[in-house]
RNA sequence: GGCCCUAUCGUCUAAUGGUUAGGACGUCGCCUUCUCAAGGCGUUAAUCCGGGUUCGACUCCCGGUGGGGUCACCA
């Protein structure tokens, strides 16, 4: 007996990849590989004229970007043969017919194709929600199609399910209300299993409503997280956690504190039926935290490539400017940001200009100036080998520092350095200058105060 | 409005009917420190309301209220 388990993320090319499909599809993805599942992916473009290449594509690109592989592919507009064999097959038992209609708006059809609601109680289980019932007499006779050669969704996605055999469908909470149409085609093509489904709580903006376009920072298109440098990895992390916890145990694991959780950590401790019930407030503080969790875990090659890519022309072009110099910032940039993203505005703003251009301190800035000709001179004394390394540049000064008072040694050291209020600390940057720039800077600064 | 779903800190959530209601993000504070960032430590705050059932209710039942979804010749 073939009971393997099947099932199918069908997303309409009707708009860009939106964070809710990617954790639906997530959610899809592990429950599907945690069972040995089959997971085909269906784009659902029987609507003609809204769907696009365009936006087909964006999905493709999105669901491979967070490495969430189908093992199957489909277009529901390959398979129009059989749904127009389907509706011929309901016309013919008659439990569907042709129906003539009043037209009430433009486009709108003389005749269109109902189904024979046969207004019963439908009941099913749902993995999340438990059991629901509705009343299918409140439904009508709905449309299936606008003619013979066009079947229409309720009908496609069932006539779809049930050729692939799909077992589970899992999708968002908004397709509940769908459920007993659908059931009642499933049964009138002669379905002799019901699949099970499991409805998964919508994410929501601030305000409580469905998640859309760009409100309070977070935004909708998973195309954008990509643009704005979050990792697929921590979105997956954070997306598992939206709707679920780690912390319940599922049959094979303990609970967990942990949210930290890679792909193989998530195989293990998801469980479809534990996700929430009430929809979840997107809150983008968490993902950013959760990609700084990730970002330090980058390689430096990682980072530097995105560094380099990212740096605004402008910061290219000031005198002192050298990648070289640029790929030795990437630890000082990467404690500083949440995504690659605002790597752009962080050197867009200016504030690490000093690496590739001289400063000019203001004497109020720099403060006293009382040690730094003894500064110069020990900097002097330090073999220029020395330089490669923050900690034996701070070796060499700090018991001096220590004993004249750090705040009076190593302040003025460091506006020298860096003409600002605020900056890494002196040794670092040090370093990375180099000893000629450092000792020229301090000079320059021991000049403004003379 | 009808139907359906739903209700624990600001947010995401944990808790076989018996816990000082736990964790995480954020907030705030402290430590570290020449400044910033990072890091370490700590603090903060919740069971929607009203009835039941029970020795005992976040947990079960009923009723309100709030929030969400859906009511297409879209998916």
């Amino acid at each position: 007996m073939n009971n393997k388990i099947v099932t199918r993320f069908a997303p309409s090319p009707t708009g860009y990849l939106h964070i809710g499909g990617a954790r639906t599809a997530l959610f899809i993805y592990l429950f599907t590989r945690q069972n040995n599942g089959k997971y085909i992916l269906r784009i659902e473009d029987t609507d003609k004229e809204r769907s696009k290449l365009e936006y087909e594509e964006d999905i493709l690109a999105g669901l491979k970007w967070l490495e969430l592989e189908h093992d199957e592919f489909v277009r529901q507009s390959d398979n129009i043969e059989y749904h127009q064999s389907c509706l011929k097959k309901l016309i013919d038992n008659n439990l569907a017919y042709v129906s003539k209609e009043e037209v009430q708006k433009e486009g709108d059809r003389e005749e269109v194709i109902r189904f024979r609601n046969p207004n019963k109680k439908i009941t099913f289980i749902d993995l999340i929600h438990g059991e629901i019932v509705f009343d299918t007499t409140d439904l009508g006779d709905f449309v299936i199609a606008k003619d013979m050669a066009t079947p229409i969704f309720h009908l496609a996605n069932v006539a779809d399910d049930m050729a692939s055999g799909v077992t589970h469908i899992i999708r968002g909470e908004e397709h509940i209300s769908n459920t007993p149409r659908q059931i009642l085609l499933f049964e009138a093509l002669g379905a002799k299993t019901m699949p099970i489904y499991a409805h998964i709580p919508l994410i929501l903006d601030r305000d409580r409503a469905k998640l859309s376009k760009r409100k309070h920072g977070a935004s909708v298109w998973v195309s954008e997280y990509k643009k704005n440098g979050y990792l697929p990895e921590a979105l997956n992390n954070y997306l598992a956690l939206l709707g679920w916890s780690p912390q319940a145990a599922n049959n094979n694991e303990q609970g967990t504190d942990d949210e930290i959780l890679f792909r193989e950590e998530l195989l293990k401790r998801f469980d479809i039926k534990k996700v929430q019930k009430k929809g979840a407030i997107f809150d983008i503080e968490k993902l950013n935290w959760l990609n700084r969790e990730y970002l330090k875990n980058q390689t430096t090659e990682a980072v530097a490539k995105e560094i380099n890519e990212r740096c605004p022309a402008r910061v290219k072009e000031l005198p002192l400017y050298s990648t070289d110099k640029l790929i030795q910032l990437t630890q000082i940039l990467i404690e500083r940001i949440n995504n690659y993203g605002e790597l752009t505005d962080i050197l867009g703003r200016g504030d690490f200009d000093f690496f590739f251009t001289t400063p000019h301190p203001s004497q109020e800035l720099l403060r006293e100036g009382t040690y730094l000709s003894q500064t110069i001179d020990i900097i002097k004394n330090l073999p220029v080998e020395n330089f490669s390394d923050p900690e034996k540049i701070k070796k060499a000064l700090w018991d001096f520092a220590s004993e004249k008072g750090r705040a009076l040694v190593l302040w003025p050291m460091r506006v020298a350095l860096t003409g600002q209020e605020k900056s890494p600390d002196p040794f670092t940057v040090a370093s990375i200058l180099g000893k000629e720039e450092t000792i020229k800077r301090l000079a320059h600064a021991e000049q403004i105060l003379s």
